[in-house]
DNA sequence: AAAAAAATAGCCCTTACGGGCTATAACAAT
DNA sequence: ATTGTTATAGCCCGTAAGGGCTATTTTTTT
């Protein structure tokens, strides 16, 4: 049995993972928190196996809630739970403490092997995570870091998947134009000329 | 005797493994190739045993190799060479016809045991890729095969560089209206509307 | 020999894309 | 206070991309 605790302010987005968690028999929730203050005073007196956290709650950021308990309950580990993947905050959760990570939008059952996968000492996470993670660990200084803002990662995210503009900016509910300039700039800076080339520099 | 070719761009690793491969009086080298083409033109005329291919190659990746000489020596086995485990590019290289793969880095002996054991029947890899491996056989069925032609993947190949249209056509001798039909017959195939998500559906 | 598939190439058409501009509101940094 | 950054949004423009056709030659299969 793998006891799961989860901290995400969003009520909507913690309930459906209270409920992806409890579904599985082979999962027990011990707590769920609104918020990093509440998780601070409780986790440490009832730590999980696994603790699901949000990377971005208010106040005080999943990341500072990992830096602050982890070395209190090492037996812990966190998986964290962000909205865009490949983002620069993936990557300094990992560098805080945490083993892994899902996305938002993933399905239940990616969840739950998330979690199972983690428990069996995987890291479940990007190829592109995963490189950076590793050249971190052969000594080489955080390259590849080409300053993109969160929403230009978030644009470059919709452009793997193949999606036209148009779609893009109805995803995310912001004009046509935007989306396009979103890309001219994400283009300018990574020194490309269309998507694919964004796409291959950008996940080297 | 096992018959052994070496298809490897870095001078220093190729000769690395001419001396790890021919230290053994198991093994024989039929040849040591430092690009793509060269192999190309000559492995099919003289086909070893076990062929030991980097699966970055310049131009022409291992992988396409593969895909280009697989069908015309069937008898041949290939260990494909990676710099970093658990890469997606391995996972690729198995589905395109590769049997294995060493990771730079092994030592002599890692080596030697990885081409006996593929030349017996084996397949060295990592649990992770031969868990992805075995999920592929309990999943759909090698739904990778969309039966496109070694044209339409070289095409392939160079959109997913992020080439115009109009440089495929110059690369590859051939006219622009060529290339689209290309293009269109892919999109077709894989029933998709544009490369992003040809690449993303081919590379699955 | 006949049929099928693959590679070649052209035409027409619409639209998505990429690039050059400017501009404003919100916010952060200095 | 001023500067800089980010996200937003618009305009104009040329071209690349994608889709629907037909057609010829070569290669492969039956």
């Amino acid at each position: 049995m793998i006891t799961v605790s989860i901290v995400e302010d969003h009520d909507q987005y913690r309930d459906l993972l209270y409920q992806v968690i409890n579904d599985n028999p082979e999962f027990q929730i011990l707590d769920s928190f609104s918020s990093a203050e509440e998780a601070l005073k409780s986790i440490i007196i009832n730590p999980p196996d696994i603790a699901i956290i949000d990377i971005k709650l208010k106040s005080l950021s999943g990341i500072e809630l990992i830096q602050r308990i982890k070395s209190k309950i090492p037996q812990t580990l966190f998986l964290m739970c962000t909205a865009y993947q490949n983002n620069e905050n993936v990557f300094t959760a990992l560098k805080a403490g945490a083993s892994g990570y899902i996305v938002k939008g993933s399905s239940a059952e990616e969840i739950q092997s998330a979690v199972k996968e983690l428990y069996n000492g995987g890291a479940p996470m990007s190829p592109y995570i995963a490189k950076k993670v590793i050249n971190l660990l052969h000594g080489k200084e955080d390259q590849n870091n080409y300053d993109l803002t969160e929403r230009e990662i978030e644009v470059l995210s919709h452009l793997s998947k193949g999606l036209l503009y148009k779609e893009i900016a109805d995803l995310l509910g912001i004009s046509l134009n935007t989306v396009k300039n979103h890309c001219k700039n994400i283009y300018k800076r990574l020194h490309v000329q269309n998507r694919v080339e964004a796409l291959n520099k950008f996940n080297a």
